[in-house]
DNA sequence: CAGCTGACAAAGA
DNA sequence: ATCTTTGCCAGCT
């Protein structure tokens, strides 16, 4: 499998999938896992093209301020946080409260 | 064919 | 301290 579009974005689905319920990420943080510090617009970008891949909870991807940015571009914005809500994650405003407590990094979860 | 846009983030002024 | 500008990769116009 593959392995079916440019690695970046895979990448970013493989990072994003592993994201464990009740937790969420960010886009600098995966974007720096995989080397692209700066990249977080990629990240995101790729989530654009999530729809294209199953198994990618992009509601757990938000910001690095914890705002649910990505929300306009779901099936429907409260979706998203309907699904936040679902795995035990509060937003309030649009914004994912306690986020440094349920934030969740590839670098120190994957890599410790 | 070439340039712009886009779910972000960090550094420079 | 706040505001502005650049970097990133891929997809569109």
């Amino acid at each position: 499998m593959t392995i079916k579009k440019n690695n970046f974005f895979n990448l970013v689905y493989q990072v994003v999938r592993l994201i464990p319920k009740g937790r969420v990420s960010t886009y600098g943080a995966v974007a720096a896992y995989l080397g692209a510090k700066s990249g977080a617009r990629t990240v995101g970008y790729a989530m654009n093209a999530s729809h294209t891949v199953p198994n990618v909870p992009a509601h757990r991807v938000v910001n690095r301020l914890g705002l649910l940015t990505g929300k306009n571009h779901f099936e429907s914005p409260q979706k998203m946080q309907k699904l936040l809500e679902n795995e035990g994650v509060r937003v309030i405003n649009d914004k994912v409260v306690d986020f440094e407590a349920i934030f969740w990094d590839p670098s120190e979860e994957l890599c410790l």
